[in-house]
This record gives structure tokens, sequence and C-alpha cells, in this order.
DNA sequence: TATGAATGAGAATTCATTCAT
DNA sequence: CATGAATGAATTCTCATTCAT
């Protein structure tokens, strides 16, 4: 009994530790790059010895890669309970799109990350995180084509380059606004990005 | 005359050495990442040794700088010439936009850097490159202007949201591209790109 | 109870390195000039790894500035149990004066980087290197004073001159003596500038 | 004739880049001592293109060391004329000690170069500046000898301590008039110097 | 599992010196 | 003599990673 209570402990403090360690790293590759991010760095700011570090990723290079899937996990999260089930594809398109606007706005860092390092960089030839990226697009994909197939979206729309323009939209849009130190509503900014392209979907 | 004539050829050398360097760090930089090029890698891609590189640039940072000022110019002369001073600003918008997919298409490794590495990145803040970029963009949002002006676009079309728009979309589009491994014709997609937008934008 | 053995221990080896790293550069300091003494010489004197140094000074800079403080602080240790509390300032100011000689004659090396290298040079005006001397010679224009004050020494005497004479004798034969191989005994020479400058500072 | 009177002029050209760069070299090394003062630096200072310096210089060593020789001969030069020959030892050393002050007060930077880099470091074992270094002294000895005969100084002084204190003291003295911005008049704290010193060395 | 200490393999940068003209 | 350009050899410093405990 008394070993299992302490292995749970173990264990959440584990959970915990890796936690730190992974918003440390968010945290820092937004400010400063993920290269010139040392994992010095990190450890010092999730006030974690250095070597711990290697307890719970491989190597730099996991960890990194670590950083979008573990956001991307918590966007679904967020996402997934606001869709309503059998509402029309175009509605869904505007929930799933805002709720990224939403998320990078409570997340700020990790927008970071994600739009200045992750998704423009080379990493993202990584396997991992692409899949993870081509998944994501790929929903917006899907939505979009069901709405072409319901006559909502014109029959002629590209449904790859509306997706590109959804996705770019949002990228340069979070780019600027954190850029210029987010002085704005990014949530808004958003709706006006979709309220725009939506326009230029729809069916005339 | 011949003293002359050697200071020619000398600076006609260095200017060639220049260039070397230049375009070994643009391809480079496009296929690793700026931060994992190291002066080496340029050097020796470049056929130069590396103390040379120190002749040409001040620092790494002033080589990293120059690569996008460089390009950036190097667009300049090639939209300039087909812009035709009186066209409508629709027009002219097009021409631009267009313009930068042949020039992404055609020097694809600058495309890498640019919209991979440079825009959006940490480095995108340094004032040189930011400066380069706002002019670029400038240009956009006052030709988006006068197209509501003359009732072309939407009397509530916010011009910035809509130059986010043919930014990202652009850099979005280029990035797919470059990471599938260019299998596609990108000038054609560009076009897509701007006529989806183009149709958004248009007063109903 | 293990673990507070190892600890000591580890902690008694850091120091260990700490002092060799430190006496490696003192002497290489002394025999080739601070700039002249690269820390790949350090680290192959000290026998350790040129990064290591790294673990125990935050750069180059830092190591030298420990060569002076570290030896001021040891020759302290040595001056202080010899001062007879209470005795007169000429006997203190003799005693002093004298067992900075021995000092030096026992640590020839820190001489050679103390009086060839650091002080008088660039390096002095250091505020660490330079804090350190002030405190010295203070002392010494203090004990003057005093003996001014009790009319040992005379009245017209300026303290600072004073203090400037015992010091740049003490540099100077220090000097000599190193650069002409130590073939004489420092102290005794020590003793004779003593007395020399004794005499001449005496009320007539 | 004409090629003659070029030849003068190039000569005389000569002799001024010369100087310009020796002076260049003695102000540099004054400022941030021998070593971390470079020969571009130097070039720049003088106005002359780096590689020309190797056309007065052999190398940086040979420009290093004639720094010290150029100014003990300008030193000579402003000494020779003072000295009343026949007059008694203890003024000629009084001479001798002043100018040598007064060459410092008006040429601070070599007061800098000589004091805080050439004499004090190990460069001085270099024969050549010890050559010069050690005729220098040589003349303080013999003077002091003389007065010794003459029974004007004491009959137990040592000539060399004697030496060591006097040139000690002027490098004291010195050395914290440059530190400390030289807020004072050094050449009157020359003469207390000397004054203090004479004191101690007169027969009671 | 946890961690302080250690380290090898680079990285950027500097600089005395050479050389072709 | 003059000089712009070129360069090899060093130098300081960083950092991911390992290892003994």
């Amino acid at each position: 009994m008394a070993s299992g209570t302490t292995l749970k402990l173990k264990q959440q403090r584990s959970r915990e530790r890796r936690e730190q360690i992974l918003s440390a790293a968010t945290k820092l590759f937004g400010e400063k790059g993920i290269d010139r991010t040392s994992l010095t760095d990190i450890a010092a700011a999730a006030k974690v010895p250095l070597s711990s570090i290697y307890d719970y990723f491989e190597d730099k290079r996991a960890l990194v890669l670590e950083v979008p899937e573990d956001n991307f996990e918590a966007l679904y999260q967020k996402t997934e309970p606001l869709l309503v089930k059998g509402g029309n594809a175009v509605e869904q398109l505007r929930i799933i799109f805002m709720t990224n606007f939403e998320y990078i706005s409570e997340n700020p860092s990790w927008g970071r990350v994600f739009f200045l390092e992750i998704w423009p960089s080379v990493i993202a030839a990584e396997p991992r995180v692409k899949k993870a990226v081509d998944k994501y697009a790929l929903r917006y994909v899907q939505l979009i084509k069901q709405a072409i197939r319901a006559g909502t979206y014109r029959r002629n729309l590209d449904p790859y380059t509306a997706m590109s323009l959804m996705m770019g939209g949002m990228c340069h849009v979070t780019a600027v606004w954190l850029l210029y130190g987010r002085k704005y509503d990014l949530v808004k900014k958003g709706k006006a990005v979709f309220t725009t392209l939506h326009n230029g979907f729809l069916q005339e």
C-alpha cells in the first residue's frame, strides 16, 4: 500500500515536472527561437536540474517535437466540446477556426512558437509534426469540401487553396499581432478574417 | 589606365565573391535553417576561406540580414517595369502579387529562407528586416485602399486584414509547395489565391 | 551519511580543481603575460579540459580578476597574526611591508603576475582589482599618518607620497629581482628598502 | 637632380609616416595595452594602410620594441642640454629625475606605455629594451655612487636600492597619476618624491 | 529516478602576416 | 615603395550529452 501510494505520488510529481519543462520550453522557444534556447535555459526556467530533462525526453529534438504535439492536443481538448455534432459544415469550420484564435489569444507563447518557429520552419518536415499539422489542416479541407457539396461554397473553389488561405491568414494575423506587441483583440481580428474569406468562398 | 583596369578587375572579383557568399548563405539557410547553418558551412559552399567572409560582412548577423534585403531589391527590380503607370489599383495589386509568386518560383531557396525562416520569425523583429517587410506590405495596403475608394472593393473591407490575407496566403501556399517538394505550379496556385481573395474583397 | 560524505568528496574535488586552474593561471600569467596566455594553455597546465574552466569561472576575465583577489586574501591571512595589536605605527608598517616581501619570496609567480602584469597596468583600473589595491594602500597611508601624529615621522611628510615610495620601491625591487633571475635574497633587499625610506621619513 | 629631389621628398615622407605609426602605436598601447592593440587599430589611427606598416617595421614585435627606444632617445635629447657638466652629482641626479617627470607630464601616453606596459612587463627581459632601461638606470647608480664618494650621501647606502627607490617611486606616482585621471601636477609630486628620498639618502 | 560534474565537438570572431600588382 | 585583398592559425566561449553516484 505504502509503496503504491509513493509510486502514485512519484508519478504525479513526474507528470508535473514534465509539464513544467514543456511549458518552460514553449515559453522560451517563443521568446528566443528554438535554436537560441539551450537546455540549460529551459532547465533554469523549469526549475529542474539540467540532467533531469533527459529523464523525461530523449534529447532536445524530442522535446522540441513534443511542444507542438502537446499544444495540438490541448487545442483539440478545447475545440471538441464546442462542436455541435450534426451542425452544418460552415458553422463547424467557423468554430474550429475561431477556437484556434482563442487558444492563441490565451496562450500567446504557443502562438509564437507555432507560427514563428514550428510551422514555418523546416521542422514541419519532421514526420511527427507534419502529421499533426496535416491532420489539423485536413479537417479544414474536409469541412470546406462538405460546404461545397452542400452548395454553400462555390463549386469551383479549390478546398486546398481555401484551407491555405485560412491557415495562412491566421498565421499572418497572429504573427503581426505578436510582433507588434499584441495591441489589439486577436479574436476580433480573427472574426474579420473569417468573414472576408467566407464571403470569397460563397456561392454567388 | 592599367591601374584603372586592375581596380575594376579587383572590384569585379570582389563583387563576385560577395555574391558567392550571399548565394551560398541563401541556399544553406533555406535548407537547414539560419541557426543551424554555420559560417564554416557557408564558407565551404561558397568555396571561400572562412575568414574571408569577414572581409565582406561584419558578422553573421549582417550576412543574415543582407539576404532578405538583397532579394527584396531584386524583387522590386523585377516588379517595377511591369507596373503600368496609371493602371487601376486592382490590376497593379495583381501584378505585384503575381510577380512575387514568379520570383519565388524562380528563386525557391530565397522563398525558403524568407517564408520559412525570416518572415515569420523573431528575425522579422529586426529593424532592418521589419522596415523592408513593412514597406512591401504598405504597398498592398495602399492599393487596397485605392480600390476601396474606387468602389471596386467593399467599403467595409479592412485593408490591413486584406493585406494579411494576401501575404499570409502567399506564405502558406509557398510553404506547402516547398515542404511537399514543389510538385505543382506555384504561379498557377498563386492565381487561384488571388482570384479567391479578390472575390471576397469585391463590392457585392 | 553516505550522501553527505559524497557531497564533501565532490566539493573537495571541486575545490582542488579550482585551485589547480587558479594556480596554473597564476604561473602562466607570470611567465608569459596575461594576454599571451590562452585558456587552452591554462587548461593544459592544470590538466583539466578547456571547457571545464567555465565550470569554475564565468569567463577569462573573471579568472584573471580572481588571481590578485585570491592572493591578497592569502597575504592578509599571513599578515594578520603577526600584527601586534597596540604596537606602534612604524612597527606595524614594517611588519606589513616585510610580510609582503616574504609572501612574494614564497610565491614568486604571484609576484610576477601582480607586479609585472596587474599592477601597474590597465587591469589595475578594473574596479575589483582597484578596490583590493586601494584597500591595501590605504592601510599604509593610515599607519604613516599615525606615525606623523605620534611625532615619529616628519610633520611635512605627505603620507600619499610616502606610500607611493613604499609600494613603488617594492614593485621595482621585486621586478628587478624577478627579471634578473632571483639571484639574491629579496627579503633582505626589502629590509634595506624599508630602512632607507624610514630614514627619509623620520623627524630630524 | 630631379630624381635626387624626389628621393629626398620620398625619404621625408617615409620618416613622417614612420613617426605617425610610432606615435599612433604609443598612444594606443597606452590606452588599451600592447596585446589588445591590433596592427589594424594602429594603421587606422596612423591613417596608413595596414600593410604599409610592414614597410617600416619587420613585424609587430619590432614595432613594439621601437616604442621605448624612440622615447628614451627623445628623453635623452631633452635631458642632455640641461646637464651642467661638472655640476655636482646630486644636482645632476635631480635634473635627470625631474626631466623624466617633465617628459612624462608632456607625453602622458608614453608614460602610460612605459610604466604600465613596457617596464613592468616581461618585455623588459627583451635584450634591446632591457639594455636601454639598464643604461638609464646605470646613470642613476653612478651618480648616487659619486654622491656617496663625495660624502653627500650615506656611506652605507646601497646605490642599487637607492636607484630602485627612485625608479619605483617615479613609476608608482606616475601610474597613480594616470589611473586617477591626471588630476594633479605630476612634476610637483616628482619634486616631493625627490626631496623625501634625498633626505633618506643624506649623510646624517 | 535524480543530479552535480564533466567534456568533446563545434561555433563565431580576430589578427598578424603574406602576396600580387 | 605602396596597398587592397586574402588567409591560416588561434582564441574565447557554448552546449548537448554522458556518467558516476
